[in-house]
RNA sequence: UGGCCCAUGGCCAAGCGGUAAGGCAACGGCUUUUGGUGCCGUCAUGCGCUGGUUCGAAUCCAGCUGGGCCAG
């Protein structure tokens, strides 16, 4: 499409103040392109003592920009967080499902809302320090794991369109993490030591249940195992999701327990002894609010493999496209604690298809007379 | 009321004279751009109470208190 020459690429990079964003802009800037800062402030964080890490943040970009010789600002597009990322957030949990809202904020924030600042500004190309690839195939644009497998965040980018990828550059999907950690450390820039984040994105760290009951009411409920047996009492459906172990309370004799659904309507929170019960697999899923990357698929059923969390092996499944545009897809092997509301991400071999919303689970606990996906998706 | 058994950290539970295993829960940390998982660490100066025996007791003895079972 274009032909400039990159001093006359003007590219915008979303600059969060760590280390990987960082180095994607002087990556950049040595390439010649004529680069841009930008942070951006989607999140009033001053905490209870008073601290804003966002300014915090910023002062870094600053300071890395000056280092790397670019020009920088900042933006705030809080308001539109809020109203695209944070109220899909607190939907979600009002229907018993555990969302991923980094998903939605790379889909609407940091790939619309900025990208759209970014071109007005005259800007050819967005950058950010993901780890990911894209590279253009047969006309299209196609998104690829990054080159490290560890730090891939491919899953994470499975909402974004052919359009959104074609203006987007990912300088780190070529290097390994300690790689990146090392160039910044050669250029002596001031984030080259600095941890990396995590927790939601712009929102950070956080007391999980304590963050969530200032945005949501709690209604106490029963515990129970699939047989109706009592087992103690939750605090609140909301607060926790399927595979989860810790905060159940559940002592005495046995293993440990690990919840394996929500009854949303009658408010019960169902729990299943030990990591191999069969409550707690799964033979398929349903996905809706589907993505293709690239174009649909040419077939309707092919098989292909699929990750239904962050930071999980890929999983071999087959894939139905029905008549809806939902997905049905059909994991060669059960598979364990596949959680409504998650994304299921599809991959052929390195290249990212696509994914979904998990809107059901299919066969969970086999013969077990209890449809817990038809309660929590009321 | 007589006979027999049992009382160990929030919950289970080893120990049977030599100076308190383990599991669950909880809490803290690590991992991690969601949530969860996983990993590591912490967690009884004391074993129902009071005495006694002993160099030394959770472990033996006596009484008391509190549970359970059988006999009424």
């Amino acid at each position: 499409m274009t032909t400039k020459s990159p001093s006359q690429t003007r590219v915008v990079v979303g600059m969060s103040g760590g280390v990987d964003s960082t180095v994607a802009a002087l990556l950049l800037k040595q390439q010649g392109y004529d680069v841009v800062g930008i942070f951006m402030k989607n999140w009033d964080d001053t905490d209870e003592n008073g601290i804003c890490t966002a300014t915090e943040d910023y002062e870094d970009v600053v300071r890395v920009s000056n280092q790397i010789g670019i020009p920088y600002y900042a933006v705030n597009f809080e308001k539109q967080y809020w109203d695209r990322v944070f109220t899909y957030f607190l939907d979600e949990y009002k229907l018993g499902r555990t969302p991923n809202p980094d998903v939605m904020c790379n889909k609407e924030i940091k790939f619309k809302a900025f990208l759209d600042h970014a071109m007005a500004l005259g800007a050819d190309y967005v950058a950010t320090g993901h780890y990911a690839r894209v590279e253009r195939r047969d006309g299209k644009a196609v998104m690829i794991r990054a080159v490290d497998q560890n730090k891939d965040q491919t899953y994470f980018l499975n909402q974004l369109s052919q359009e959104q990828i074609s203006k987007v550059m990912f300088p780190l999907g070529d290097l390994e993490k300690p790689e990146v950690r090392e160039i910044a450390r050669e250029h002596h820039l001031a984030t080259a030591e600095k941890k990396d984040s995590t927790g939601i994105c712009f929102i950070g760290e956080r007391n999980f249940k304590q963050f969530l009951s200032t945005y949501l009411p709690a209604n106490r409920g029963e515990i129970r195992t699939i047989d109706g047996e009592r087992k103690g009492y939750h605090d609140g459906l909301m607060y926790y999701t399927n595979g989860q172990r810790q905060g159940l309370g559940i002592g005495g004799p046995g293993g440990p327990w690990f919840v394996c659904g929500k009854d949303l309507k009658h408010n019960i929170l169902y729990v299943a002894p030990g990591a191999d019960h069969p409550a707690l697999y799964s033979q398929g899923l349903i996905a809706d609010h589907i993505n293709w990357i690239s174009g649909e698929p040419s077939q309707r059923v092919f098989h292909c493999t699929a990750k239904f969390r962050y930071r999980q092996k890929d999983r071999p499944v087959t894939v139905h496209v029905l008549d809806d545009g939902r997905l049905e897809i059909v994991f060669d092997e059960l598979e364990w604690a596949v959680t409504p509301g998650q994304s299921v991400v599809l991959y052929d071999y390195d290249v990212c298809l696509g994914g979904g919303t998990i809107a059901t689970i299919l066969n969970q606990g086999t013969d077990t007379a209890l449809d817990f996906t038809d309660s929590a998706s009321l």
